[in-house]
DNA sequence: TACAATTAATAAAAATAATTTATAGGTGAA
DNA sequence: TTCACCTATAAATTATTTTTATTAATTGTA
């Protein structure tokens, strides 16, 4: 079986039309026909039920299992090229999370320095659920993380770097009798960090279990900026204690009768790649901040 | 790229002769020089360090890398087969432990008779441990498992059935105060299950962090048996209580001062199996059966 | 209902790719 | 230094894939 035949029948499952996947690889339609026929009596096995007309193709079971594993095998054959390149180049693509980063990367700042760490990685900066992603698709080799709960998909290495917690907070300005109850907050106007961070499936979380934070007026990618307004008491928020390292004019709300998720930070890493000198030296510079390990 | 290749550098890696690889696939030797070659030039990485003598070949980094992905390529590649076959000739092929098996086939019996389900299953007779590595080779398609910790390579989706817990058991015959400690049973005969099965696992840990159950005096695959010389107090052994139903002659000793782990009676498949109608029944039935569930 | 437009399948030819045969060149051990 | 054994290369052969050209099937529409 060739990788090619693969990609050919997978984008055909997308298209449903096999002059479009033609199309699609710049070669001509019977391409596709003998690419499909070829798989087909290879597992002696009928994968797709033709029609003779627009968008009619449809997967036999034995075709939708194929798609399964032809995914897989296709995401393995695009890592290759990804982690090759990456040995190549000797540099290493690495996400950060802004906050995550703010708070981690004065701690190990020096240590990357000195084992000459500064030129072998290229940052990525975006959210932390956005970096999971390109994470799994090889667009980053390695990468910091905030996040409630463990990597599912177990392609994952992950090491726990420190266990963080969800604060609610508001301008000093303001005064509130504490311990207080959620439900003392339900009128209060809400800001929010966007979705590209974890907070908000938190918050959707809160928001439909104690029915509080529904007056959410602004919603924000920018952290600081969130906090800026929080000072400013534009509003009240919901964040993780690692944002608030050295913030001030900003105070930390006692809620009695609602545990919020702990927040993890960690780093993250497909168990596929190959531990070169760079990567090697990244997790045991985090390592040693670590208390905790996971795998 | 073409999976043969990927086969033949795979086997390469294992011979570390390009030679012995062209006779394990019966063709010639500048086979296997140009298929690396092919897969070097597509990457533009060299994969292997080459010597002209024997046994002296070494993966660059590159290789290094290559071949995780590709033992992972070669295994979908494996699995389509496997799964295409089970598709065609609706048969799903299922592991049964015997202890398990002896506990849960007489709970869903009717229902797999009643659902036709009987001519439907091909089962497989082996202990857990030898099952959980079939059904990742996909020898097998489904099984039942005991264990006491979750299948942890996450291709795997998994149903907990039953919660069970371990027993030390002795005979009827046999005098004991209890509850106990663990040190009194230091000069017991001992009696085990063998490595197919998970018990010899947690016995093992036993020994290491109390010293204890060191006369192991005899060993089989059987429980039965195992069972059988215990009640004519042949000496006392360690055991899922999933074994001892409806068993008389046996007592269970309490144990002040150990914790055993949980030991879980599961149902476990590979992730990427497509559920068609026969292994949604079987599912079905024992997700009827069970109390709790995992993914 | 017949016709135009579109789609996939097939046959044969052409192009490309993989494999073999034959041979050369490198390496360690005797 | 020679022998035995290994991998690389070149050229020829064989096998596979793709294309071109065409046919058959199907739908929507006049």
């Amino acid at each position: 079986m060739n990788i090619k035949d693969v990609q050919y029948f997978v984008k055909l499952t997308e298209l449903k039309s096999y002059s479009d996947t033609a199309h699609f690889f710049s070669v001509s339609q019977p391409t596709i026909t003998y690419a499909i026929k070829r798989m087909e009596s290879e597992f002696d096995a009928e994968l797709i039920i033709r029609k003779s007309y627009a968008n009619s193709i449809t997967l036999t079971p034995a075709g939708q299992q194929f798609l399964i594993h032809a995914r897989k095998i296709l995401r393995e054959n695009n890592l290759i090229k990804k982690d090759l390149t990456r040995i190549k180049n000797d540099k290493l693509k690495m996400g950060f999370p802004p906050i995550i980063s703010d708070y981690l990367i004065p701690q190990v700042f020096d240590q990357f320095k000195d084992r000459g760490l500064l030129s072998r990685i290229k940052p990525v900066r975006s959210g932390s659920k956005e970096l999971l992603q390109q994470l799994y698709d090889g667009k980053i080799d390695i990468s910091l993380l905030g996040t409630t709960s463990f990597p599912k998909a177990a392609n994952f290495d992950f090491k726990i770097i420190k266990t963080h917690h969800f604060k609610i907070i508001a301008s000093d300005q303001r005064k509130f009798n504490q311990p207080m109850s959620i439900n003392e907050l339900k009128n209060e106007d809400f800001l929010i960090l966007d979705s590209s961070s974890v907070h908000q499936l938190i918050i959707n979380g809160l928001i439909e279990r104690y029915n509080v934070f529904t007056n959410v007026i602004y919603q924000t990618g920018d952290y600081k900026l969130l906090l800026d307004l929080v000072r400013q008491n534009k509003g009240i928020s919901f964040i993780a204690e690692t944002a608030l390292q050295g913030e001030d004019g900003i105070q930390e709300l006692e809620i009695s009768d609602v545990d919020f998720p702990p927040f993890y930070l960690m780093l993250v890493y497909r168990a596929s790649t190959r531990k070169g000198p760079v990567l090697q030296k990244v997790i045991d510079i985090f390592d040693s901040l670590g208390d905790e390990t996971g795998d």
